[in-house]
RNA sequence: GGGCGAUUAGCUCAGUCGGUUAGAGCGCGUCGCUGAUAACGACGAGGUCGGUGGUUCAAAUCCACCAUCGCCCA
């Protein structure tokens, strides 16, 4: 006996009821530790913070995260799912500062980094409980109980030993990076800050300066000839003058046009003794009303490696090579919205990427004070400083401005409103300044990134070459040091005399101090308080913390406190087996985050080296060479409200995932997710829609579940002994095949990570096929009396597909799937696998997917809907019986297995016979269709032509070719052409004198000629509607007996005598009296046609 | 400003290699059917396939430009 299933079912409270299931019997454990004959398959976890709670988009990713774990398991595979949480960064920082109600970076020093530390501690798990409950809720099996945690000293040692290994190879430096920079107070802000402090509409200088370029460079490349006298410039422009004494680089657009013109001197001057270099779109806005002429026009691809002079030089660091300035570069980002299509580079102050990506040196002309430097000041003057030494960078704008233009190299000086960044708090102007950073130097291996990358496959896969593709092609160094608090701690030590050393390993350290660290916590500010002495010089930690971006991309080897050490063969076992990820799964943000940091990280370390042995081999090189840190990835986009908008706190339209959880469930929420639209997209979300999924699929699921198992407990039939698959009618040999169709193409499309597919595959089964054709059409065969071997073969049919569908449905919705799994499967074998997750994915039988079979069936619901709909035209009502259907179908194959489906299409329609036009039959007319697909491209612009002919030509001479196999010869522009049968798609008109419906090649036609016998028999089938209804008015169960009586008409009477067994059999009535039932419980009085009947009913006690 | 992606019915989405009349579900209207169903079936209303131009005998589909939205980077 199975267990009784409700009508009313409440999917949230059963998915709590498998929850506590799963949890009294440890099914996850079991899962991971179950045989897994294919080996491992590793999934990692992207670390979420729980410093804020879970919403929504938190569900999502979530839920693809679960999936495809569930679905290797059950293919054999052994899936640890390590958790982990991100603990550091600046968010947490904030929300500390806030607290605390701190404004500046200084405040946290004088609280002290160890108060402020432990405070950011203690936050990052404030909302644990609920991350565990909703991960818990949503079914999302997760080894939280194992969980990296970012701040954890094994975690940050992993993440030292990674650094050092990266130091050793000459792979982790330091170098510039541009920050905003206030002045004011010496401080990098971050980026929120910056934009706390934007202001529109401020006035500042717009000035063109002049390169002047090397004449014998211009003759090289034929701008200028020979007989040209005059100096060429360069012309850019600036608004920030300040930063022309650190121009190193002017970059031009390959593809745009420039123009070399002659004009005077300064702007709004008359003359020519100036040749100016410039886009030349711009051309008019730069010179205004002042008058030049335009003498050559070529692509800015012309001026690449073109050198100038500078016009102000700034102060130059150590070591840096100042030859390689002062040229021209090609860059993608040269607009030609403002200025003149000449750009400026000052790599000190905002175009340290650009400099770095052309190779030119950074010179600077401010301090972080935001004074000039003495050394800022014309190539050819001598003094020692500078004329502006030591004025505020602002006010150093005009006189720099009045000196070039004093010089000639100054064309024009203006201002304009724009935006530009103050510090918030005291409204000082920003800099964008390059400060000194620490590196890793991915540039290194950016042909690695691209190799390994090409081998990741993305969902969806535009993301390879597109977004991701492109970033690595435009790969910079990664700045990974960070002026912060609260985070892994650089573990570099640097002597007085600038002598680094990066630690990899507590050991390490230990060594280095002689002292024993073992309490050692890896965090600010204790480690900045290890000092160690090596040959006499002392050595103290620098004051950064990491990007945490280096921490979670640390996670394939910080989750398991990997330090390479090949004599701890347990740490070394588990990386070895869990790297790289067969998949993972976030958001689209995370391209240049989380996608980003595994990737790189994997690629440097992985790195087999360059061959010339000048970048040694990573120091896993030999267990995984030159990959990724993961194989497979979907890539999820985001999800908006209900109105396409973004969810935002403020806006107040985040949706709680518990108002859904709570009502509409988790499997309903997840299939949701995964069949409303593909991954990458962006989800409009909605409870309606969430509603719908349920009702739609889940409920109609659970109707046939239901349905299945209150017939099964009425009738015991022996499921344990089904008979053989050849055995079965028809219909069910269909639904098997179907189902085992459903299998490979349910497992095709989750092995190409593609649930989108999968889960509409199964909905359409379940929904189309199961319930609403083979339930519906067989459902008497289950509650018919006899126990015949049609019956076994029904239940055993239906049995057997309920099964696999929740085999595969388990992986996406985990709680009905074993709810179904419970009861079908466990009521009954109590040696079955314990869980649906622990059973086997199920496998096809090819030699069961009648091709055959399925096509007859389509033919055959194909003709049904036609006959339906020919039903309704002719006015006659579905109970009353009809003689005779005509039907035609489109081929012989397609007639001959409709002819054996007969039965259903006789039932289906209410008619007591089916007469079949030969496909091919004179019977009817035939309009002429060209076959395009076939014959569209051999005739070009024929197919007007042919239509037009095709119009003109009598179809049935068409036919009767395309039936003898013969070509047709039609001419066309006087040319004589000859089509082969298949050439012409023929569609037939329908036959007069029937209620028909045709549709591209079927048709049904009813012959509604009404006989006395056939209405006696459609005015019983109401009798027994009536009668049903009156049973369920009476609330008598659907196996009741009862004793009926029938006070009516004699043309009622006549109907139940002349079909008394069909009456009785339908009702389930032991007998009827044809008059008024004394000891009736329920009577009812109906109307048939115009005459009034009274019913009565009796329930039998058993 | 740049890059990547999206835009098909009121809503959520299909639409294969360019090829016959652009489809489904929900919602709406009419009718039918019903002892598994919270259903089901038939018919109908609802589409400038984001816009413009181009290629082609033929474009939702290919190309160019534009618009709107999203994300990332400036």
């Amino acid at each position: 006996m199975f267990k009784e299933v409700p009508a009313g079912v409440q999917f949230p409270a059963l998915e709590q009821r498998i929850i506590a299931f799963w949890q009294n019997r440890d099914i996850f454990g079991k899962s991971i530790v179950k045989e897994a004959p294919r080996g491992n398959y590793t999934f990692y976890e992207g670390p979420p913070t729980a410093n804020g709670k879970p919403g929504v988009h938190h569900v999502i990713s979530r839920a693809y995260k679960d999936l495809f774990p569930r679905f290797k398991t059950m293919q054999g595979y052994r899936v640890g799912r390590k958790g982990g949480w991100d603990t550091h960064g600046l968010p947490v920082e904030i929300a500390i500062e806030k607290r605390l109600g701190f404004t500046s970076k200084t405040q946290i020093e004088d609280y002290g980094i160890e108060q402020f530390n432990a405070l950011c501690r203690e936050s990052v798990f404030e909302n644990i409980q609920d991350w565990n409950k909703m991960t818990e809720r949503i079914g999302f099996w997760l080894d939280l109980e194992h969980a990296y945690i970012t701040f954890e000293n094994s975690y940050i040692e992993s993440c030292w030993w990674v650094m050092k290994e990266l130091w050793k190879r000459g792979l982790l430096v330091e170098d510039y990076k541009t920050t905003w920079h206030s002045p004011s107070s010496n401080t990098t802000l971050a980026s929120h800050e910056v934009a706390l402090g934007y202001r529109e509409d401020v006035e500042d200088p717009s000035v063109y300066p002049k390169f002047p370029v090397e004449r014998e460079s211009l003759l090289d490349r034929g701008i200028i000839d020979s007989k040209e006298t005059r100096p060429v410039f360069l012309m850019a422009w600036t608004t920030t003058p300040w930063t022309l004494a650190a121009n190193t680089g002017l970059a031009v657009s390959a593809e745009a046009d420039y123009a070399l013109v002659a004009a005077s001197a300064h702007y709004g001057e008359t003359g020519s003794d100036h040749l100016y270099i410039l886009a030349a779109p711009l051309l008019e806005d730069v010179f205004g009303e002042t008058p030049f002429e335009r003498l050559a026009t070529f692509k800015g691809r012309a001026l690449e490696g073109l050198r100038y002079d500078p016009i102000l030089k700034g102060r130059v660091e150590p070591g840096e090579d100042i030859e390689k300035g002062w040229r021209v570069v090609v860059d993608e980002f040269v607009s030609l919205e403002d200025g003149t299509g000449i750009v400026h580079l000052a790599p000190a102050y905002g175009d340290l990427d650009l400099g770095r990506k052309h190779g030119l040196p950074t010179l600077f002309s401010v301090d972080l004070s935001g004074l000039v430097y003495p050394e800022v000041k014309p190539l050819d003057r001598a003094e020692r400083d500078g004329p502006y030494a030591g004025q505020w960078f602002k006010d150093a704008d005009p006189s720099i401005a009045r000196d070039l233009m004093e010089r000639g190299l100054l064309f024009r000086e203006t201002t304009i409103l724009h935006a530009y960044p103050f510090n918030w708090r005291d409204g000082t102007p920003l800099l964008s300044y390059a400060k000194r950073s620490w590196y890793i130097r991915t540039t290194a291996v950016k042909d690695k990134l691209l190799a390994n990358n090409d081998r990741i496959n993305w969902y969806p896969d535009h993301i390879r070459t597109g977004r991701f593709g492109r970033w690595l092609e435009n790969n910079v160094d990664w700045a990974l040091s960070r002026e912060r608090f609260w985070g892994t701690p650089l573990p570099i030590w640097v002597s007085e005399d600038g002598e680094q050393h990066c630690v990899g390993s507590v050991s390490e350290l230990e060594e280095l101090t002689q002292r024993d660290l073992s309490g050692l916590e890896l965090h600010r500010p204790y480690v900045d308080e290890i000092t160690f002495s090596k040959e006499g010089k002392v050595f103290k930690r620098v004051p950064y913390t990491v990007d945490v971006w280096f921490e979670s991309g640390a996670m394939p080897y910080a989750q398991w406190h990997f330090l390479g050490d090949a004599s701890n063969e347990d740490v070394r076992g588990a990386f070895r087996d869990n790297f790289p990820a067969d998949y993972i799964c976030e958001a689209i943000d995370q391209t240049r985050g989380w996608f980003y940091s595994l990737h790189a990280l994997a690629t440097l370390l992985t790195d087999s080296g360059n061959g010339s042995g000048e970048r040694s081999p990573g120091p896993i090189a030999d267990i995984a060479t030159d990959t990724s840190a993961f194989k497979n990835v979907i890539v999820l986009g985001h999800i908006v409200d209900e109105k396409g908008e973004k969810m935002s706190k403020s806006k107040g339209n985040v949706v709680d995932p518990w108002s859904v959880l709570d009502s509409q469930g988790a499997d309903a929420l997840r299939w949701y997710l995964y069949s409303s639209s593909p991954p990458e997209s962006t989800k409009r979300f909605s409870q309606n829609l969430v509603e719908e999924t349920l009702r739609d699929f889940f409920m109609t699921l659970w109707n046939t579940y239901s349905f299945f198992v209150l017939y099964a407990n009425l009738d015991n039939p022996d499921l344990k002994r089904s008979p053989p698959v050849h055995q079965r009618p028809d219909v069910d040999r269909w639904l098997i095949a179907k189902v085992h169709r459903l299998v490979w193409d349910v497992t095709e499309s989750l092995e190409r990570y593609d649930p989108t597919s999968a889960s509409r595959t199964i909905r359409d089964f379940v929904v189309d096929e199961l319930s609403n054709w083979y339930v519906r059409r067989n459902r008497r065969r289950f509650w018919k009396s006899a126990n015949d071997a049609d019956k076994a073969a029904a239940y055993a049919s239906l049995y057997e597909v309920l099964i696999t569908v929740c085999k595969l449905m388990a992986p996406m919705a985990p709680f009905v799937s074993e709810e179904l799994y419970q009861n079908l499967v466990r009521s009954l074998d109590r040696g079955a696998p314990e869980s649906v997750h622990l059973t086997t994915w199920p496998r096809y039988d090819e030699a069961l997917i009648d091709d055959d079979l399925i096509r007859d069936m389509k033919a055959l619901v194909r003709v049904v809907e036609l006959g339906r709909s020919a039903r309704a035209a002719s006015g006659i009502k579905t109970r009353q019986p009809l003689p005779e259907v005509l039907v035609r179908v489109r081929s012989e194959p397609e007639l001959a297995g409709l002819k054996r489906l007969e039965a259903h299409l006789l039932e289906e329609l209410n008619v007591k016979s089916a007469r079949y036009l030969d496909v091919a039959t004179d019977f009817v007319e035939y309009d002429v269709k060209p076959n395009l697909p076939r014959i569209g491209k051999r005739l070009g612009r024929l197919v007007p032509v042919l239509r037009k002919a095709l119009a003109e030509i009598s179809g049935k001479d068409i036919a009767k070719n395309v039936r003898e196999g013969r070509e047709t010869i039609i001419e066309l522009e006087g040319e004589q052409h000859a089509f082969e049968p298949e050439a012409f798609l023929l569609d037939a008109r329908s036959p007069q004198g029937y209620a028909a419906v045709e549709e591209r090649g079927y048709l049904a036609a009813l012959n509604t000629t009404l006989t006395p016998e056939l209405l006696q028999e459609g005015l019983m089938r109401d009798l027994i509607r009536l009668i049903q209804n009156a049973r369920k008015n009476a609330g008598f169960e659907v196996s009741d007996t009862i004793t009926l009586g029938i006070d009516g008409p004699k043309e009622v009477v006549a109907a139940v005598t002349a079909h008394l067994e069909t009456v009785l059999q339908e009702v389930l009535a032991q007998e009827v009296e044809l008059s008024p039932l004394a000891e009736a419980t329920h009577t009812e009085e109906v109307d048939i046609d115009d005459s009034h009947v009274k019913l009565f009913l009796k329930k039998l006690e058993v």
